[in-house]
DNA sequence: CTGGGGACGGGGCCC
DNA sequence: GGGGCCCCGTCCCCA
């Protein structure tokens, strides 16, 4: 699915995506520059809290994760750098980045979403969305339906899709209202994981490094990806001709070219 | 044209 | 049931 979905390319410094147009305030979490290298190099936390290979599945090329594969130090640079932050509903939040993420200090305010009954809210014709409060049902896009027997089904007034349970809309719904600004450039993310990411293109943290050559990474999946490389079997192969690829869309774009048949 | 890196999205599993 | 975390996948860009 398009990365467009939810924030349509553009360059970050230049415009705050329509999130404001969706509410006008209060975005849940936000990042800020410039970050405290201090804090940086602080805030590598010892390997045994990393261990980013441990629930990795079993595939071909799993053995090239090495141990070297792991985070190498996310900075704990939040606390200490959200001076925008109107509320700072959930530090964890933040902390749930892409990767495994060292241990940060406990935040023992949860978000607004979960701070209240979504049953109850329901019932009441509201909604909570994260640093908005409460917004009637209506004016959060959200409706409840149900189907010909007696489950319920919950669909985005956004885009009218439709869910099983209250909780995977709710965050579908976040993916409209981009609840998670960058502070650097403002752009705004449905996840707080997905904004850590972003950050780190801001900060040039790497924490993912490869463990046959020097590269690193801010994304694991590049990571992953970038693995491929170094091996000879590749994951995605042409069943026309068995020539492997490093990822799924270099498959396509090889097939979509005329794949000849013929091995490489 | 191909290969690879960077950035980022949603779904789903697990706790 | 909700949130954290991870995987898979895609698009864009560049060498």
């Amino acid at each position: 699915m398009p990365r467009s979905f939810l924030v349509r390319k553009s360059a970050c410094s230049r415009r705050r995506p329509n999130y404001s147009e969706l509410h006008d305030s209060s975005p849940e979490f936000t990042f800020q520059q410039p970050y405290d290298q201090a804090h940086l190099l602080a805030a590598i936390p010892p390997p045994e809290v990393l261990n980013p290979t441990a629930s990795l599945p079993t595939l071909i090329w799993d053995s090239l994760l090495a141990p070297q594969a792991q985070p190498i130090g996310w900075a704990s640079l939040l606390p200490q750098e959200v001076p925008r932050a109107v509320e700072l509903t959930s530090l964890s939040d933040e902390d749930s980045g892409k990767g495994s993420q060292p241990p940060s200090p406990p935040s023992p305010a949860p978000s607004s979403f979960s701070s209240t009954s979504a049953s109850s809210l329901e019932a009441e014709g509201y909604v909570a969305f994260p640093g908005l409060g409460q917004l009637p049902t209506q004016l959060a896009g959200l409706s409840v339906a149900k189907d010909s027997q007696t489950r319920k089904a919950f669909n985005c007034k956004y885009c009218n899709k439709e869910y099983l349970s209250l909780g995977a809309l709710k965050m579908h719904i976040r993916s409209h209202t981009l609840p998670c600004v960058c502070g650097t450039c403002g752009k705004a993310f449905s996840r707080p994981w997905l904004l850590q990411g972003h950050v780190r293109t801001h900060t040039g943290e790497k924490p993912f490094s490869c463990s046959h050559c020097s590269r690193a990474f801010a994304d694991r999946s590049n990571l992953r990806a970038h693995l491929q490389t170094h091996s000879d079997v590749k994951k995605y192969q042409c069943k026309t001709c068995s020539r492997t690829f490093s990822r799924m869309s270099l498959l396509h774009k090889h097939q979509e070219s005329g794949c000849s048949g013929a091995p490489r």
